[in-house]
RNA sequence: UGUCCCGUGGUGUAAUGGUAACACACCUGGUUUUGGUCCAGGCAUUUAAGGUUCGAGUCCUUACGGGACAACCA
């Protein structure tokens, strides 16, 4: 209570801290590792970011800028089958884009190869690491169960020098792939499996996209990533919750190979997980290589490039980002969070606009035939400084076919027969019938206005309540354009949970519409790409960047909340 | 039937042994020339059982539940 008070009166909303930060607190307060707070991003450059990375980089990034201290980005390139520099390229976009900038230049895994190579030289000699000549299945067969502990090679206790000499060898490339592995000597009876001899360096003719064909061994994930943290001067190694258990084998190369009292630490926080979509990064390349979506920056891909592409903000990322809290505990965070999010940031920032997606004709019989006028309107009603524009109105408008009922109920605010609504920034008018052709579909409807009751003119006329406001644009004056609109891609609830069953199974098949036959007022004929508009009463959508085609695209960002549509249902 | 991690509303995240808080979602009502925004209100005795304590979501024990680990992936 007291806390909270003095947090008040400070204007400090300081949250409490993250278990991460009283880690980082405590380091601080014993002087470990001199106070240093030196974080870092790092990513295998074997696909595009997702929103899940984007909570790693914002935990990281922000971590080093709360603390002083520094956060390097470092690519963990140490598998060069999977890996491509076109990853490396949108990594490095992506961060950008939401905002973190990394400590000096970009760091890979594979600068350090020869430092690598030397370490373990060293580990042979002090006969911590032996060369072992058996296949992957007869090591994998030997390395027991998580129940059943493993059994030792016979290769295990080779000399120092046959060690040296074959490691050497393997180097030199005399071997072919998966002919010899090195492999650190430890325990193949520790109840960790990840302590039972693991691999180090394996062999693989293969070329990599930095270092060629320089080497034909690569480093294992577990060895290079501690004494690549250890090489930058990393002091807090933050990973998701899978990477625990193989915390002691972290801290086993790090001690064994330094003798310096500075140590980076690995700690672990839960993933993100979000509702109805996928997250690994192996599922999302399936989605783009199976063309189940246009990409990996396509609208409905929870990659950063897909959500900037569907007109997300960094700042709305960011946001969520923090919203959603750092702990252990896995967790799966509702979709309408993050949908929540961006509708807060578009909201006090997007231009308000009108557009119609499903267009029929409204003609107003007591408006001159050929007369039009220009009517002013604000742009944001949430920012005074957002100023207003002009927009064209006429005798014949385009408004939304769902606007119009023939027989409403009663709380329908809209337009049916004999009731008045406002056609927004215009005027009031009554709706008198609706037209159809043979098979009864409405082809037109048709209203009176009352002149008097433009929108700020202040006449009395202007003042009368009335249930509803309609958008509308122009038909003489309407742009048209394409409207996408893209739902959730999957029907499950959690996919990825979805153990035992193909999660493409889950896949829905109406997850894009393209609208084709829309109408937006004129001035957003010169939109530009990734700008961000609210259509009344529509939502928020953005200019695609695709700008191959002479179209006008919008893609929607998100839906404004709709209490109606909950009610009908 | 091993080791490690984790259990707080529908979903997340807080609560430093002292009145379970905040956000999303949901539900009421009010304002509104967007059925948006905004405003007001409602919605959990913390997996269970013991124990320590004046006092336990928090410490201890046990049970139950969930997750991770057996790639020459990261």
């Amino acid at each position: 209570m007291d806390n909270k008070n003095v947090k008040e009166e400070n204007g400090n909303e300081s949250k409490s801290l993250n278990f991460i930060q009283q880690i980082i607190e405590e380091d601080l307060k014993n002087n470990v590792n001199d106070g240093r707070v030196h974080t870092r991003f790092p990513p295998e450059p074997n696909g595009y970011l997702h929103i899940g990375h984007a909570k790693s980089i914002c935990l990281n990034f922000s971590l080093a800028q709360q603390y002083q201290g520094k956060c390097n980005l470092r690519f963990d390139d140490t598998n060069p089958v999977k890996e491509d520099t076109e990853y490396v390229d949108s990594i490095m976009e992506d961060i950008k884009w939401l905002g973190f900038s990394w400590e000096g230049d970009p760091h890979f895994t594979s600068d350090y190869f020869e430092q690598l190579y030397d370490w373990a030289v060293k580990l042979i000699k002090d006969g911590k690491a032996y060369v072992d000549d058996q296949s992957a299945a007869v090591i994998a067969d030997q390395k027991g169960t998580p129940t059943v502990p493993g059994t030792e090679s016979p290769f295990r206790n080779r000399s120092i020098e046959e060690n040296l000499d074959l490691f050497t060898r393997m180097r030199a490339g005399e071997f072919k792939d998966g002919e010899k592995v090195l492999r650190a000597k430890i325990d193949m009876a520790s109840p960790n499996m990840h302590m039972r001899d693991p691999l180090m360096y394996r062999i693989m003719h293969a070329s990599h996209h930095r270092t060629g064909d320089a080497w034909c061994i690569y480093p294992m994930y577990d060895y290079a990533h501690g004494e690549s943290d250890y090489i930058e001067g990393i002091t807090h190694s933050i990973c998701t919750l899978e990477f625990e258990v193989h915390r002691p084998l972290y801290e086993w190369f790090v001690t064994n190979l330094t003798e310096t009292d500075y140590k980076p630490k690995q700690r672990e926080f839960a993933r993100l997980n979000l509702s109805y979509t996928v997250m690994s990064k192996r599922k999302l390349l399936e989605l783009v290589k199976d063309h189940h979506v246009n990409g990996w920056d396509d609208p409905r891909m929870p990659t950063v490039s897909g959500l900037r592409r569907r007109g997300f903000t960094p700042a709305s990322i960011r946001h969520f980002a923090d919203t959603i809290g750092v702990a252990k505990r896995n967790n799966v965070i509702d979709y309408s969070l993050l949908e929540h999010c961006v509708r807060e940031d578009l909201n006090k920032t997007a231009t308000r606009v009108m557009g119609v997606l499903n267009p029929v004709k409204l003609i107003i019989n007591n408006y001159p035939e050929n007369q039009e006028e220009m009517l002013n309107i604000d742009n944001n009603p949430e920012d005074e400084n957002a100023g207003s524009r002009e927009i064209p109105f006429s005798r014949e408008l385009y408004i939304e076919r769902d606007d119009f009922m023939e027989d409403a109920p009663r709380k329908f605010f809209r337009m049916t027969p004999g009731r008045e609504v406002r056609l927004k920034a215009a005027y009031i008018v009554m709706c008198e019938k609706a037209v159809k052709d043979e098979d009864g579909n409405i082809t037109e409807i048709h209203c009176t206005y009352d002149p008097k009751s433009k929108s700020g003119s202040g006449s009395e006329e202007s003042k009368r309540k009335v249930k509803g406001t309609l958008h509308w644009v122009s038909v003489k004056h309407a742009a048209k354009a394409e409207v996408r609109i893209y739902d959730r891609l999957f029907n499950h609830e959690a996919p990825d949970a979805q153990k035992d069953v193909d999660f493409k199974e889950f896949l829905n098949p109406d997850s894009l519409n393209i609208l084709t036959e829309c109408y937006v007022e004129p001035s957003l004929k010169d939109a530009k790409a990734e700008e961000s508009f609210q259509f009344t009463r529509l939502g928020y959508f953005s200019v695609d960047k695709d700008t191959t085609s002479e179209k006008l695209i919008f893609n929607r960002t998100v839906s404004l909340k709709d209490s109606w549509s909950k009610k009908k249902n």
